[in-house]
DNA sequence: GTCTATAGGGCGATAGAC
DNA sequence: GTCTATCGCCCTATAGAC
């Protein structure tokens, strides 16, 4: 046994996650975080670069997943096309409703944590149009084509998460079903 | 006269855009931003809830005008029609190029001032969407055709900003254009 | 207007793994 | 020996409480 238990990352992101539904996530300190984890919150600022950080941690890796299915996405879907079927593909990243669905509530409740997660899909966004234009579509179309597939994600998401839709392909679905019938 | 010059808002909120630019918004305190002002500390923070919100005084007032001219949009417009219609009329609100263009050059340089400018987009858009559907429009439609707007709005504005549009009509109409592209 | 808790960054020391 | 995670105590600025 050493002089520390392993996996004070995952400890310190279950009790966040906790603390925030608890009591919310203004009502909780770093140090109630860390306490709850066993660590100090020197510790905690070493794993995550913020408070709101700690709710974040698969962005990088779903964005990733976005990027290289955009590239590897068939050439005859159109951009629109493309970006529809790679939102669809993401629904494998959110497994546990519960989980999810508790996370989003943490977040709902507070300001703070609503920035942070339109800055996560403004990131997955330009990456997404980023990876548009490395196939050769046009910057504005590369951006509008983005912007419309995580407005896709988003409003299937949300209607996923609150219980509107099944599943996140089928919120999906019934967006992009519902975009069709606006701009027709 | 009285025992403070009046005006105290507006040159707090000058020192501000000046120093975020000159220096950058982390290289910043609030105490230099007052100290510029002729003021204290505390007044900063009686005018503004904190030191990003200073760059977005004016988004209360525009996201009400673009509330109004939604509810009052011709009858005959489709949800998206409208949306552009409204987007295209906020011209007005951003009259001079040059500051427009150094209030976007230091909100781009700052990761915490982007979540900020994100969460007035999202604000924005959720009002657009409540006042579609007290319209009549559907829920999903509503909110997918906020998002669309709000997305030609953004693609325009930073096009405009960068010099790659004449004017903010240009920029969304450019936008729409494109937009009308991807779907058909 | 003053007072204070908290966020969050810097840095050196330490204790494990290899 | 190196590398990396943790600790602990330093600090300042933000922003809320009184």
């Amino acid at each position: 046994m050493g002089r520390w238990e392993p996996g004070a990352r995952e400890r310190l992101a279950r009790a966040a996650l906790d603390l925030y539904v608890e009591r919310g996530f203004d009502e909780t300190s770093v140090g109630d975080i860390a306490a709850r984890a066993g660590v100090t919150e020197r510790t905690f600022f070493r794993h995550f670069a913020d408070k709101r950080e700690v709710l974040f941690q698969g962005s990088a890796v779903l964005q990733q997943r976005v990027v290289a299915a955009i590239a590897a996405a068939d050439h005859r879907l159109t951009p629109l096309q493309i970006m529809i079927t790679v939102m669809r593909e993401t629904q494998e990243y959110f497994p546990d409703h519960d989980f999810v669905a508790a996370r989003q509530a943490a977040i709902d409740r507070n300001t703070s944590l609503r920035e942070r997660e339109l800055l996560k899909l403004a990131t997955m966004r330009a990456a997404a149009a980023d990876a548009l234009r490395a196939r050769g579509v046009d910057d504005l179309s590369a951006d509008l084509a983005a912007d419309a597939g995580v407005s896709l994600f988003h409003q299937g998401f949300q209607r996923w998460v609150a219980g509107a839709a099944p599943d996140l392909v089928s919120g999906i679905d019934d967006a992009a079903s519902a975009l069709r019938g606006l701009t027709a």
